[in-house]
DNA sequence: GCTTTTTTGTCACCTGGGTGACACATAGGC
DNA sequence: GCCTATGTGTCACCCAGGTGACAAAAAAGC
């Protein structure tokens, strides 16, 4: 009942993201790509576990969410006919940061990521992805943490900046992780997006639960237990 | 007074955005490296104007921001010495996203974009910067999204994501953009993050607004309507 | 040191949006 | 065409976080 859709040269060089390529390319490329049907509501992935294939969503709509510290789902994206998707399996060792489900019923098809560049770019993979890690690695990272966001307090939006500060500023200190910036509260509300009177309020409280302590206008936090406080699993490094 | 920083093969190698690269390829990179002063709170480049220079911060610590729809400023990120960042130069045409300024007093080294990738990967710049276009677009898409959420009304976020969705699923039609998807209340709720009831509310009020109509289950938008709703200037195309 | 400016802390009050509840409309399934 | 499940519309009520205002404390000038 379902028939499979035919992938040919012609077809896939009139999606946007392969106009540049040579017909030669996309047919190396096709003959390495799985075509897979997926049904509705099927996950083809999961957030967190490693990423080893790259997709390109053939027909369908398919659909990026990510779980939140109270279990809702948050709808990332949704992901039109002719786009790529998994674009985590891009850069070395990195673990998925969506689940990916199908929105209606959807072809898929499958490359391995060292194909994709490979064929298309011709260079080392290896090199290929470390240049990405350094360069769009920055839009990952704040992505991450907006999309976390969306379902938090304005208590856990503070953790989730915090951390992120922490892991560009911190150096490790007696008493935690020191960050090196002389920060404001207002920095900070303009950071998570709120009034500072508000900022001031719940760094106070967070000072009080010992999950951070200032040493005159530096910070000194405490990574553990500000995961705890964003809401994330304890630690996955 | 202000000692200009030494940049050798050996420093910058060390940094976490090169530690894959050879020597020779640091060498040549560093000889092409324009090496500035920035003095603390003065504009490196403001968001919306084409972008011809990748940066890499030496020292001290930037900021990216951007203006919000009520002129407030929505800090997106700060950068830490050693990484790289003004990245939508490594994509085709693409204009700044941010507006980067000096937190405190910086040395920050421009280099061409073309002549990073040739450098480090040695394949064509065109082809990278499609390449790039085709998959992390799409994070680059959300991350402007999302950093637009966070100063915005719901009114506001609603029309943010249906502009992007009718980047994506939208074909042209007599009365507006039709989005050739069935999207219950639910879906778009959670996709900015609201509870369905408000969706509900406001979705009613930007029909009643003519911002959009509804033909069965089908949404038929009007961009212009809803860029001026989601407090975006004009269209830029 | 003393003065000025910038931050921090704490109010009281207001509002956008969340929640629960329920009636009504619509669309598939068969 | 009827029945059931799923979506829409509308309440009344509550709460997190915004706003304005002002005092106290720290920093920065000089």
């Amino acid at each position: 009942m379902v028939r499979t859709p035919i992938l040919n040269v012609a077809t896939v060089r009139r999606l946007k993201a392969f106009s540049w390529a040579t017909d030669r390319q996309v047919e190396r490329l096709l003959s390495h790509m799985r075509l897979q049907y997926v049904e509705k509501r099927t996950v083809l992935f999961n957030e967190g576990i490693p990423s080893d294939s790259l997709y390109l969503l053939v027909s369908g709509v398919a659909k990026l969410s990510l779980r939140s510290p109270d279990d809702e789902r948050v709808l990332v994206s949704l992901v039109a006919p002719g786009e790529l998707f998994g674009i985590t399996s891009l850069m070395p060792g990195m673990h998925r940061a969506f689940r990916s489900e199908a929105f209606s019923d959807c072809w898929v098809g499958a490359v391995r990521p060292e194909v994709f560049v490979t064929t298309l770019l011709d260079c080392p993979f290896a090199e290929f992805s470390a240049m990405m890690e350094g360069t769009v690695g920055r839009w990952f990272a704040l992505l991450y943490r907006y999309t976390r966001f969306q379902s938090s307090s304005l208590r856990q939006k503070l953790a989730l900046a915090l951390l992120e500060l922490a892991r560009k500023f911190g150096v490790r200190d007696a008493r935690g992780t020191l960050l090196i910036l002389r920060l404001t509260h207002e920095d900070l509300a303009d950071l998570v997006g709120a009034s500072r009177q508000k900022v001031t309020e719940h760094m106070k409280e967070l000072e009080r639960q010992q999950v951070l302590l200032r040493d005159r206008r530096k910070l000194i936090v405490h990574p553990d237990r500000l995961r705890e406080t964003a809401g994330l699993p304890p630690d996955e490094k």
